[in-house]
RNA sequence: GGCCCGUUCGUCUAGGGGUUAGGACGUCAGGUUUUCAUCCUGGUAACAGGGGUUCGAUUCCCCUACGGGCUACCA
């Protein structure tokens, strides 16, 4: 491998958004690239039309920028080997399934889809395969005579061109992820090459473009382990076995609760995001959440999705991308499912936030205010940010945790006032309130000072004293030190906060 | 149904022929915080089952069970 130039491909469809195991492999696929001073390639696989869907692959695109995950061949960067978008490649596919017939590894097949509903509905359900046993059976160019078969095709009778799968061979191939993998030719079917709108299979358009494309590591997901010795087939067929790419099956993301490989239904039902970015569906209008805007550091979603199905064999748990692609290596990825976690990756959310500096979270709060219309000085900010960063696990939190700050409260929380409130309150904090006025610097030292002598010389319980001062400066029981908050909001304010409350209430009674 | 892959705390996982089976998330308890959250300390909790091999198996092998994937002119 040492010697090798390597060179791996992330190869979605444009079917949809990609989502978060999507993302996955791209990640493993990148860690691998950077790791070995290789190259990663985006291939955008197309050949389905009837499941194109339009701003797919501008989507998958800014999600791999949105993760960091820089391209250095593909779509949008080209490169020596393009074009990267396989509907535009489908004269290479042509030609390259024309040698295969000629060699006699694939054939026409003529059979409509209602020919072969039949054929299936004579076997028991889902026994039914189209291979050496049953083709000669079925309507192609291996049962009916040269001459019939060239009418048909000249007659533009619709055909594809199906893979002939020898018969009675073991298929034996090495997974770097799960070892010797092998299986017998005659559980393989003689799938679909070719389509009869003209476009390639996956499987026949993946081969040759990893081929000539000189990827030297397959890392994909698992769903693709069974078709495997179908592609080393291809690459035989083709005469390409010296350069064949070595394979590594990824295990897949998992529902976090129940069964089966994690959907987009499981993130709407569980109330989590399974996107990277936000996705509109051009067709429903159905808007489907995304992490980034939720509120999601592309770090910690990144470093998230890095350890599910990977680690490094330590009990770190923070890394960056840089470290990753120091860390990573095929060896050490599981070999079965994870089911995925949103509590975790809130933890994570949470950890990148916190160490991050205020000065670095204050664009986020800023964005934030500018929503509900309100500006504010950048050291005031930061000074906030500072007394709520603790606090924060996705970066909306930012606001509703800070969001006394600049406004009073319009509300009281009952329940805390029903807890702290006594007949004597009111008249109380009148009197905290014109003590505090009569104060005459405002500072650390002297607004404990007055605290402590205000609790000392009425003789109660500091709580009797901040907790219905907390009601009416916040509005509940929440936030940071009642000391800290008076701070930052000044004399003025913070007067004006428990008038108005008294007000509130006296109006209530 | 057939084929393929897998199985360590609830979850992500480390480990690996002899360990008090380790960490993280969650959860629970205590502490700090006059509140809430954070934070700190501690607790809870796992080798799917049965057969081998072995002095010894959670670790190696086989079977079963369970889970997952594939089984389209989708990728």
């Amino acid at each position: 491998m040492t010697n090798m130039q390597v060179r791996v491909r992330f190869a979605p469809s444009p079917t949809g958004p990609l989502h978060l195991g999507g993302i996955r492999t791209a990640l493993y696929n990148f860690l691998f690239a950077r790791k070995h001073n290789g190259t990663f390639i985006l291939r955008i696989e197309d050949t389905d039309r009837s499941r194109f869907v339009p701003g797919a692959e501008d989507y998958i695109i800014r999600s791999l920028k949105w993760c960091g995950l820089e391209v250095d061949e593909g779509v949008e960067q080209n490169g020596p080997y393009g074009p990267y978008r396989q509907s535009e490649r489908t004269e290479i596919y042509r030609e390259q399934i024309r040698i295969l017939v000629e060699r006699e590894h694939a054939y026409y097949a003529f059979d409509t889809p209602e020919e072969l509903e039949r054929s299936r509905e004579v076997f028991p359900e889902g026994q039914f395969q189209y291979n050496w046993k049953t083709r000669r059976n079925m309507k192609n160019s291996l049962s009916i005579s040269k001459e019939e078969s060239e009418r048909l095709i000249e007659a533009g009778i619709p055909y594809v061109i199906r893979i002939r799968i020898p018969e009675d061979e073991t298929v034996v191939f090495h997974d770097l992820v799960r070892g010797e993998v092998r299986i017998h030719s005659d559980n393989l079917d003689d799938k679909v090459l070719f389509k009869s709108d003209g476009f390639p299979t996956y499987h026949l358009a993946n081969v040759v473009d990893d081929y000539l494309m000189k990827i030297t590591h397959v890392i994909r997901g698992e769903e693709w382990l069974p078709s495997a010795p179908l592609h080393l087939l291809l690459y035989r067929f083709f005469g390409w076995e010296s350069s064949m790419p070595q394979f590594a099956h990824l295990p897949l993301i998992l529902k976090p609760d129940g069964n089966g490989k994690l959907s987009k239904r499981d993130g709407d039902r569980l109330g989590f995001p399974v996107f990277p970015l936000e996705w509109k569906d051009q067709a429903s209008g159905e808007i489907s959440r995304g992490y980034r805007e939720d509120g999601y550091l592309p770090e910690a979603f990144i470093n998230m999705l890095a350890l599910l199905g990977w680690n490094p064999g330590t009990e770190q748990e923070l890394f960056s991308l840089y470290d990753l692609v120091d860390l990573f290596s095929i060896e050490r990825i599981g070999h079965s499912g994870s089911k995925f976690d949103p509590e975790k990756a809130r933890w994570f959310n949470h950890q990148y936030l916190f160490a991050k500096s205020s000065s670095e979270l204050a664009p986020y709060l800023e964005s934030l205010l500018e929503k509900n219309k309100i500006s504010a000085d950048r050291d005031y900010l930061i000074h906030v940010i500072d007394l709520i960063k603790d606090r924060v696990v996705l970066t909306p939190d930012l606001w509703s945790q800070s969001w006394f700050f600049f406004s009073p409260p319009t509300v009281y929380d009952e329940n805390m006032k029903s807890k702290v409130w006594r007949p004597e309150t009111g008249q109380l904090l009148r009197d905290f309130a014109s003590g505090l006025n009569a104060l005459p610097d405002l500072n650390s030292d002297s607004l404990h000072h007055y605290f402590q002598e205000f609790t000392s010389v009425r003789q109660i319980k500091t709580g009797a004293l901040m907790s219905p001062l907390r009601l009416l400066i916040v509005g509940s029981g929440q936030g940071p030190g009642i000391i800290e908050i008076a701070l930052l909001l000044g004399k003025a304010e913070i007067i004006s906060r428990i008038n108005s409350g008294l007000l509130f209430y006296h109006q209530l009674s």
